[in-house]
RNA sequence: GGGCGGAUAGCUCAGGGGGAGAGCAUCGGCCUUACAAGCCGGGGGUCAGAGGUUCAAAUCCUCUUCCGCCCA
């Protein structure tokens, strides 16, 4: 083998996607179903398929991609299911955006022709984001792709609604629902984001039947007083105590209407009295239900003010509430105005004010459903990293109130509901057409117009993609996943409603561990959003700097429980450390030229210091990073090799292998520890930065796979520990940067010709020493030292004092008293606030009665190794005092 | 209003009971034949404030201040 010399700096460009299109040909990220083998698998949180790979895709197909190519080298059969969602609402707005363009709206087209519309702009747009993951380097399993209107999906779909409608957890009813009068339809609560805007307070009279006064209600919706339907006090609320069961005469529609007492009005708002309006307020249509009240419809679903509302109707309701508020005003039932901070929800969409609206929907009891998948949490059988997020779940779970699933929307799974003309007949079937009534016969068949909710499909993903309801061989081996990533902000949408399906349909929870990673931000902690123009695009990222730059800077930073503010800074700069690998590579190489394959393990005995050292090092790499990802720290696996790569591997040892292969007896087996090392640092590599670590895997010689996806990840190999070296490398690190200092400080750095001296007491580390000489003499750039067991300061000297020995450097005419009582002072006191703390700890008779034995043991030899330290130190400034 | 998280070097953040850390920035010196996207060396911190627990607190507890986020 002649491994080739590479370029002198990485371009991840002319590799990243030959190496892809290699892997998935090869079919690598294919699941084998190798009986042996465990298992481990994950279904991608599918991105909306109108979607464009952003900042947060990259982070958590990133951490997914971690995992899976780690598991897949150590050993594991898996399978990553890859897909997209249909985003009901998303697209629809997407593609209505396209045909408002021609002028067109989707009732223009009527509602086959717009899905048609739809279908299209999906095969035409549909795969851009399946082809951005394949950038990022993520190795699916391409054959198990998916999407939420797949054929099969939707088989899937409508087992579930059929079998809930039986349960009897799935119905049909009135009751009040977030309503967006702009994507026109109903939304789930999650659904509605609240905002906090500045608005009014108004007080309005409410006179007494009887003509016996009023009653003051304050309201921020007066336009909805035209569908009040009773005013409301707290029953203990002494001031309205006598009011109760009175008869109120309503303004500006003459309604009659009663007095109520209700434990859930808090008698601190406004007056006291609240109006109730059951048609457009939760609290009130709750109150109603109790009161058994009339429910009054006064706003429509487009917004406007129904027939019921009197002169009002036809107005939109924010008119509406103008002239309700002038016509109060001019017939003297306005009392007062405050300005007032509510709060109001939006469409998560759109972004249009929510209107609550009493209308007939679907819902899914969730309560039946929630008890299982709470146990599922509290038993164990389901992990969230990190733990505190079970609060949130648990919190939400267990005040989890029923599910709206309908949408009047086009784009989704249409209900599979039909009504016979006929006789009235209810037909759910899980078939794709019914063309009969099966009560009478008639063929007078009318579907419900609506669709289901995105994420009802969505909580089936873990099982509909494995084929559910069929029994096939993919929901047998690889259900329960191993493992959910997400972020938080999905935990309820999301999170929760896959436990609860998977469990009521499978019998098990759908995954075993939730991993949920940070929301990316930017630099400043905002969060990234086109309009504040604040977005970092990972593509272009991926073109600026290469894949393996920003994957191992998202994962660097993936720190849990918090949120990452990333900035380009920081992809630049971890670009720098892809660089270093590269060309610890060509050195490598460059050494392995004449490389003869060693059929023989490494004899350990047989090798150099450095080299026993960096193989210890390299073993306690192996364990810490495999300890890491199996606790889901990416961030500190990625960091622990980082640090052993460039620290200790490109830092000490390749300088230092340079000496040893100038040596014939070393030459040979300092090829074979520095090929072991860089091999072994590539593949644990591998799941963060995978496109230069396959590269470069292809000059190596001496690889037990073709590609290093599929070669074995390093495992822990205790007998290469070796502390007894580790503590001698230490020593020599010592005395080395204890030179490179003093030669720094005195500009010396270029001058190899000075007179050095170690002195040490020690017989053992003076032999030591000297066996290393060379080293020590190449790391240092020093021509020379001298070792000496006894030795006293001269002049024109100064003198480094390590925890082994010390070491003088004749500095002759150079030498700047000044500079070094300095320098010897920065130490003396660094020296003594250390000695300070350790005294009173040892002064501390608790102390040592209390504390573990091996702890006081450490204080003590501390003190002794300072104090020794500190007296030389004093000793020499007084001398050069 | 309730809940959760945060406050550590100039910036971005790790650490989570026993000698204050990293990256970036900064300063000084090096074109040393893997890498100037680099190498070597240095400076820089009452670990937000106040109490408490402990032999020992940046770390655990309580409170305060400020900043996020979530839910009402």
């Amino acid at each position: 083998m002649e491994p080739e010399i590479l370029e002198k700096s990485y371009d991840p460009k002319k590799i990243e996607e030959k190496w892809y299109e290699i892997w998935e040909k090869k079919g690598y990220f294919e699941p084998t179903y190798d009986k042996d083998k465990p298992k481990f698998s994950i279904v991608i949180p599918p991105p909306n398929v109108t979607g464009a790979l952003h900042i947060g895709h990259a982070l958590n197909n990133t951490i997914q991609d971690v995992l899976v190519r780690y598991k897949r080298m150590d050993g594991y059969d898996v399978l990553w299911v890859p897909g997209t969602d249909h985003a009901g609402i998303a697209t629809q707005n997407v593609v209505e955006k396209e045909i408002a363009k021609e002028g067109l709206t989707r009732y223009d087209l009527g509602r086959e022709k717009f899905l048609e519309r739809v279908w299209k702009w999906k095969a035409q747009y549909g795969s851009r984001i399946i082809n951005q993951l394949k950038k990022l380097g993520a190795s699916c399993s391409w054959s198990y792709e998916r999407f939420t209107m797949d054929e099969g999906l939707s088989r899937a779909v409508r087992e579930v609604f059929v079998r809930l409608w039986e349960e009897g957890l799935i119905y049909k009813g009135d009751y009040i629902i977030n309503w967006c009068p702009r994507c026109q339809t109903a939304l789930a609560d999650l659904e509605v984001e609240f905002e906090s805007v500045a608005g009014k307070l108004w007080y309005i009279r409410y006179p007494l039947e009887d003509g016996s006064g009023y009653i003051t209600v304050a309201t921020t919706r007066p336009e909805t007083m035209l569908g009040d339907t009773a005013v409301a006090v707290h029953p203990e609320d002494e001031r309205y105590s006598n009011l109760i069961g009175k008869k109120i005469k309503l303004p500006l529609i003459g309604r009659i209407i009663p007095v109520i007492a209700d434990k859930v009005v808090d008698p601190e708002f406004g007056t006291g009295a609240v109006k109730v309006t059951p048609a457009h307020d939760f609290a009130d249509f709750e109150i109603a239900k109790r009161h058994k009240l009339p429910f009054v419809k006064v706003i429509d679903e487009k917004g406007k003010m129904t027939d019921e509302a009197g002169s009002y109707t036809g107005l939109d309701r924010f008119e509406a509430r103008k002239k309700v508020i002038e016509d109060l005003k001019s017939q003297g039932f306005l009392e007062k105005e405050e300005d007032y901070q509510l709060v109001l929800g939006h469409c998560y969409r759109c972004n249009t004010v929510i209107e609550p609206l009493l209308s007939k929907q679907w819902f899914v009891s969730t309560k039946p459903l929630a008890q299982p998948a709470i146990s599922a949490v509290e038993y164990g059988f389901i992990k969230f990293i990190p733990e505190n997020w079970v609060n949130l779940y648990f919190d939400w779970m267990k005040n989890i109130r029923d599910w709206c699933i309908s949408r009047q929307i086009w784009w989704g799974h249409r209900i599979p509901v039909w009504y016979c003309n006929s006789c009235g007949e209810t037909i759910v079937s899980k078939e794709d057409e019914v063309k009969e009534c099966p009560n009478c016969g008639s063929k007078e068949l009318k579907r419900d117009e609506d669709v289901l909710d995105t994420w009802f499909s969505s909580a089936l993903w873990p099982f509909s993609t494995l084929g559910w309801p069929e029994k096939t061989e993919a929901l047998s081996t690889f259900y329960p996943t191993s493992v959910l990533v997400t972020s938080f902000d999905i935990i309820f949408f999301w999170v929760a409603r896959m436990i609860m399906m998977g469990i009521h349909f499978m019998g098990q929870v759908p995954f075993k561990n939730v991993y949920i990673h940070a929301l990316v931000r930017d630099e400043k902690g905002q969060k990234m959003s086109k309009s504040r123009g604040n977005v970092i695009d990972p593509l272009e990222m991926i073109k600026k700097y290469g894949t393996d730059a920003l994957r191992f800077t998202l994962v660097a930073l993936a720190a849990q429980g918090r949120d990452i503010k990333l900035s380009e800074a920081r992809i630049e700069g971890f670009k720098h450390f892809i660089n270093k690998i590269w060309n610890a590579g060509r050195f490598v190489l460059m050494n392995l030229k004449d490389y003869l394959p060693e059929e023989k393990e490494l004899d350990t005995e047989k090798l150099p210091l450095f080299s026993r050292w960096i193989l210890s090092e390299l073993q306690k790499t192996i364990k810490i990073t495999r300890e890491k990802l199996e606790e889901f720290e990416f961030d500190q696996a990625a960091m622990q090799i980082y640090h052993f790569f460039w620290d200790k591997f490109c830092d000490w040892y390749l300088e230092v292998s340079k000496i040893y292969l100038k040596h014939s007896e070393y030459r040979r087996n300092t090829q074979k520890v520095l090929l072991e090392v860089f091999k072994n640092s590539l593949k644990l590599l591998h799941p963060f930065i995978p496109f230069i670590t396959e590269e470069i895997w292809q000059y190596l010689p001496e690889k037990e796979t073709e590609h290093i996806i599929v070669a074995k990840y390093p495992v822990f190999e205790k007998k290469f520990v070796d502390e007894e070296c580790e503590k001698l490398v230490n020593i020599l690190q010592e005395l080395v940067v204890g030179i490179r200092s003093v030669k720094a400080e005195y500009n010396l750095t270029s001058k190899m010709n000075l007179n050095i001296i170690f002195k040490s007491t020690d017989k053992k580390i003076l032999d030591f020493v000297e066996s290393q000489k060379e080293v020590i003499k190449f790391l240092a750039k020093i021509s020379d030292i001298d070792l000496k067991s006894e030795y006293k300061k001269r002049k024109g000297e100064v003198s480094v004092v390590s925890s082994e020995g010390e070491i003088f450097i004749n500095l002759a005419d150079l030498i700047d008293i000044e500079k070094e009582v300095k320098r010897l002072e920065k130490e003396k006191e660094k020296i003594e606030k250390k000695l300070v703390q350790i005294e009173k700890k040892l002064k501390n008779k608790n102390f040592l009665e209390r504390a573990p034995k091996e702890v006081v043991e450490k204080e003590k030899n501390n003190y002794k190794e300072f104090k020794e330290r500190l007296d030389k130190i004093v000793h020499y400034l007084l001398e050069l005092k």
